[in-house]
DNA sequence: AGATTGTTTTGAATCGTCTCAAAGACTCGG
DNA sequence: CCGAGTCTTTGAGACGATTCAAAACAATCT
């Protein structure tokens, strides 16, 4: 309720606003004996600066929106760290939203963060081709898009999912699976259809005949791997896949508990591959073999990005930025399989 | 760039400002011709209100500061999680900040939120005394503590940790265990040292001797379990303890994976038991007992008493809510142990 | 027509801070 | 002691929306 006003600081500084404003942006430009004055009073009346109030008069904010398709997934939460910890250096501050993959929730957001007037959004959409965010980028909010192909119209990081997707294939092929299931979701998501067309090209690379098949489920989530992982499992040996490629770590979570619960081996009985390499993955107790996305550095780029844009809008070129992912070979597909 | 104001919105409408701000927030008392007239130029122009100056206008902000301890850990995503749901239907926002453990992070995130002049803040503190904390609410933001002590000054949301510690205790002795191990943290750390105090209860109020084993480590996380977890597989059989009660589900999953990785089977060498029931738990290879917390409901509760509390301060008393925790036996911890 | 009541619309004041031209205070050499 | 430079400090507008007393307009009744 006590909140007190720059006017009231000058007040007892004796002192004028403009000089209590001089104290608290440019403090080399006042004298030691007045600007010892004003911290006084300031520190006197706990007075502490109304950003909003800057905020309206100066027109630039300092926080950044980031969306996102989940924040139960760690993958997400490890970019939002990551551009966080960019956010810290330049006094600026990143506010989370989640999207949880529903086009309103992330409409509502957009139409919130707009209002606020942010410096910039981050942003994994949930849809590839979105309006709003054309719309949003049209009326001056610089977007940057995050694991999302651009269109030209801002800048964009990502990883090659299609290679990511390729490299996971050819390492089960390479160790000797002919008979290998793509567990994904809907194709709509940009990335699962990436992830699936690399391992297929992979399939197509390699001499002998190995086969692919492909499971969807409607989410990407632990549920949903689990639930695909029992179908799997109530099936014969011999018409069973013996090496599973999963759209995310999430997944390869569920479908290797199933696995477990069936009493099924992992890796002897059946391979498991995940993507992301999120913490947990490492910490399953059949440690998931993945495909690692550099998560910190997403999020690290994607922010730099959009305050590159932000500082100087004129000579900025929007640019698309994009990483290779990394295979991590772990125990859940160690083992060389003789055909 | 192209920021329109409502002054242009009322030029091109041909009416004055005033009538502008009443379309948009009291529609009913404008007539429908002049407020066709007003819609109809604010998507001409491509207006969306300055939600800054509105809030510098009349004083309340719609956005809630929350500030956990690790956003890492899924148990914290979750408790934001419910708290955004309730905040969604007041069409305001929560903002999610990330302590992770350090207090000049939490501070610095503290001082943010009070510059924007947020309604208030929900946070997890890093310590239970806070000085920070109280001169804020001194000067006018409502605080609701998060699975923290409540001092009077504010409300608290919390579960009882003492009580999860003792059901997890006594269930493990009711096992059969005879020789407990509990994988804690800094006992600085309030809900550490109530979950200790908790299976230190149960074991007192067991008849036959049971041992109570104490390990630490510096924090919560899945490393430091493992790290743990190598130490205890490391141990001759007779030495090891039969079960160990993890302080959060985090290092639970560290330790399981250091077992597995050491080939003690769970539950039938060594039982393990965590703590939060985060969906992680559930999705282990060998799924985890653990002590449930009603994640959600937290979050949501904690929001639901701030916006009590800003809707009429006047009469409003703070309140402490304690939730009970709820043990959920999976099978880390299934089997009955014939000492 | 004039009075009365009710409905819409207006426009000036306000929120708390920043900016910047201009005024004030000091210093120093001549 | 004056005048030319430096430093400091001042104070009057913005910024964009909301509010509210008052004005304008409309409808109804004598």
């Amino acid at each position: 309720m006590a909140t007190r006003n720059i006017k009231e600081v000058a007040q007892l500084a004796r002192v004028s606003v403009g000089t209590v404003s001089n104290v608290l942006n440019r403090p080399e430009i006042v004298s030691p004996a007045t600007r010892e004055r004003v911290f006084e009073a300031i520190k006197k009346l706990g007075f502490v600066r109304n950003e909003v109030a800057r905020h309206l008069r100066v027109g630039r904010s300092r926080t950044v929106g980031l969306v996102v398709l989940d924040v139960s997934n760690p993958f997400f939460v490890d970019v939002a760290q990551g551009a966080e910890s960019v956010a810290d250096d330049h006094d600026s501050m990143v506010v989370l939203c989640n999207s949880a993959g529903d086009t309103g929730r992330e409409r509502r957001h957009l139409d919130q963060l707009e209002q606020q007037r942010v410096m910039g959004i981050l942003i994994t959409p949930v849809e590839t081709e979105s309006p709003w965010v054309e719309e949003l980028i049209a009326r001056g909010t610089p977007v940057v898009l995050v694991d999302s192909p651009a269109t030209g119209l801002q800048c964009s990081v990502a990883v090659d999912d299609r290679l990511g997707g390729q490299i996971a294939g050819a390492h089960l092929i390479e160790r000797g699976h002919r008979r290998i299931m793509f567990v994904g979701g809907p194709m709509s998501i940009k990335q699962v259809a990436d992830r699936h067309a690399g391992v297929t090209s992979a399939v197509a690379a390699a001499d002998g005949a190995v086969e692919l098949l492909t499971s969807s489920a409607p989410t990407l989530t632990v549920a949903e791997g689990r639930a695909i992982g029992e179908r799997v499992a109530a099936q014969p040996p011999d018409e069973r896949p013996t090496a599973a490629f999963c759209a995310n770590d999430m997944m390869a979570l569920g479908f290797l508990q199933a696995m477990a619960s069936h009493g099924l081996r992992v890796p002897e009985d059946l391979a498991i591959i995940g993507y992301d390499d999120i913490d947990f993955a490492a910490a399953a107790a059949v440690p998931l073999s993945s495909v690692r996305q550099p998560r910190e550095l997403l999020g690290r780029t994607a922010i730099e990005l959009l305050l590159e844009e932000v500082a100087e809008p004129e000579q900025h070129r929007h640019r698309q930025v994009i990483f290779q992912p990394d295979l991590v070979i772990r125990e859940s597909s160690a083992l060389r399989r003789d055909s």
